[in-house]
RNA sequence: GCGGGAGUAGCUCAGUUGGUAGAGCGGCAGCCUUCCAAGCUGCAGGUCGCGAGUUCGAACCUCGUCUCCCGCUCCA
């Protein structure tokens, strides 16, 4: 029987930090809110998880190659992609309710009332009034209309606002060392940008014919105004992107293979299918045509984890505007040169890492020996994610098991990474190993030493095989190699 | 940002009307040689989130502050 609630959320965050997975950011100086280190378990596992995408992405689509663009990136190229307009937005708070909302929300909700009162006119006036006055960064003029117009806040149902103020979303440094000297430069808030910026270094070195993707992993930044939910909402969090350049035309059908495959992606790494699925957006951003999430039912609620989007020339024609320079593709096929459209697929490696924690947390209730209640804690992660794929225990630390156990260690360790334990009972090195997940036990006993065979303890189950040595690489192999995965996209 | 709750050892917690900190588990070392955290011995580990104030004396009272959790809000 397994215990599944919402309550088990802050049991997976207490168990992350137990196990050596994440921890708080500097949290001897108190933490840092929504910023955290993977530790030595986390790593293994995240690792994992990039490099299973970078593998998929880059390795068994023939055509996508990988790029590592820098995080800093010229100042231009955030006006182009539309987050130096979009991204930050004017917010206002009212006094009474001391509800906070965004300018253009507030406006447009109190627009859509007019409509629904047979007052059009009005309500296009206002929309428009409300534009030029964003675009015009005029502040305060956003304070007169509301005021003008009588909005009030739906919930205090007065109209006692504060002043309106700018939150950027984007973080800002400078390069150059001597103040007067130096320019702002911003942390990326997304990698796409950097992918779109090398599309014709890539394309002509390459020899990329189009259709043809470009991947990266990369950190990105986002200050928000409220980070929450551990790792799923942060600071500084890392994307897995892929943009996927294709012809003016294709770009339903690419959506829709690409919907496909990543979610099948996300199945072959063990996720059940009830836990996942697609949200298509209705309210699409500035720069798409189609977007659908890909959700994952964590304890607080289905949640993105990653989007496919149809950007279609947004990126490439506004940085080709800005910019002056050709991004142009000349197809043979239709002897033409065209602005390709992008299809993205853009997954947050935290919120996967995240996604399979929750998954993978178990809490098995048994009975001991005397018959009361005991449970068994482990992570039922998939064997090619697990930190440590399997341990090696002498039964006992005499009668020569050690040196066998060490002898078949040093071989294994030459192939997966694994462990070497022999402190304890060997049920406590067992559940040592079901905290942090890792799929099999090897035990050396008295019966290895007459005929060379071993057990192999199955964490799920807690099953156990006995197995000759020579059997064991062969075992932990099958259940660790990628192509187990692949073969399901 | 607002409201609510919580911060004492790695974890879970106790700590009396204020009198300068304890337990269990875990960890480490050893004993035992045992197949699912439960035997025995010993050891390490805490300026009680942080900073002020009151007091002869603060884990405890007052104020401030930080962090985390929950609900709102926010999330191109």
């Amino acid at each position: 029987m397994s215990i599944e609630n919402a309550g088990t959320f802050p049991k997976i965050i207490a168990h992350a930090k137990e196990y050596g997975f994440v921890f708080p950011s500097s949290e001897i100086y108190d933490g840092l809110a929504a910023v955290y280190d993977y530790g030595q378990n986390g790593v293994e596992l995240k690792n994992n998880l990039k490099q299973l995408w970078w593998k998929t992405m880059t390795q068994v689509e023939e055509n996508i190659v990988g790029i590592d663009a820098a995080i800093f990136m010229h100042p231009k190229t955030w006006v182009a992609s539309g987050h130096v307009a979009n991204f930050s937005d004017p917010m206002i708070d009212n006094k009474d309710s001391n509800k906070r909302y965004r300018v253009d929300h507030l406006i447009e909700e109190y627009a859509a009332q007019l409509v629904a009162g047979g007052q059009s006119d009005r309500a296009t006036t206002l929309i428009d009034q409300m534009n030029q006055l964003l675009a015009a960064e005029d502040f305060s003029g956003l304070r007169e209309l509301i005021i003008g117009e009588g909005i009030k806040c739906p919930l205090a149902g007065t109209a006692n606002w504060t002043e309106v103020r700018q939150f950027n979303l984007m973080f800002s440094t400078q390069i150059g060392a001597v103040a007067d000297d130096s320019s702002t430069v911003y942390l990326r808030p997304e990698t796409a940008q950097g992918i779109f910026v090398n599309f014709l270094n890539v394309q002509k070195t390459g020899r990329m014919k189009v259709p043809f993707g470009i991947a990266q992993i990369g950190k990105a930044f986002r200050n928000e105004i409220v980070a929450r939910q551990f790792i799923f909402r942060m600071r500084e969090f890392e994307q897995m992107e892929m943009q996927f350049f294709i012809r003016p035309g294709t770009e339903m059908d690419w959506y829709h293979y690409w919907k496909d495959k990543r979610m099948r992606w996300h199945l072959a790494l063990g996720i059940p299918q009830a836990k996942l699925k697609f949200h298509d957006h209705e309210k699409l951003a500035h720069y798409a045509k189609a977007a659908s999430d890909i959700e994952f039912e964590f304890p607080f609620g289905f949640k993105e984890i990653e989007g496919v989007h149809s950007r279609s020339d947004f990126d490439l024609s506004s940085h080709q505007e800005l910019s002056k320079k050709k991004l142009q593709y000349y197809d043979n096929e239709v002897n033409q040169s065209y602005v390709p459209y992008v299809l993205e697929t853009s997954v947050g490696a935290d919120r996967i890492f995240l996604m399979h924690l929750c998954n993978a947390y178990t809490e098995d209730i048994g009975r001991d020996a005397d018959g009361n209640e005991k449970v068994r804690t482990y992570l039922k992660l998939h064997p090619a994610l697990a930190p440590v794929k399997a341990a090696i225990f002498p039964l006992t630390k005499k009668d020569g098991l050690p040196e066998v156990a060490n002898q078949i260690y040093n071989d294994l360790k030459l192939d997966f990474r694994v462990v070497y334990e022999e402190k304890d009972a060997i049920g406590k090195r067992y559940t040592r190993q079901d905290l942090i997940g890792t799929p099999f036990c090897i035990a050396v006993d008295h019966q290895t030493l007459e005929d060379q065979t071993v057990t192999i303890r199955y964490r799920d189950t807690t099953e156990q095989k006995r197995v000759p040595i020579g059997a064991i690489k062969a075992e932990i192999g099958t259940a660790v190699d990628p192509r187990r995965i692949f073969e399901h996209l």
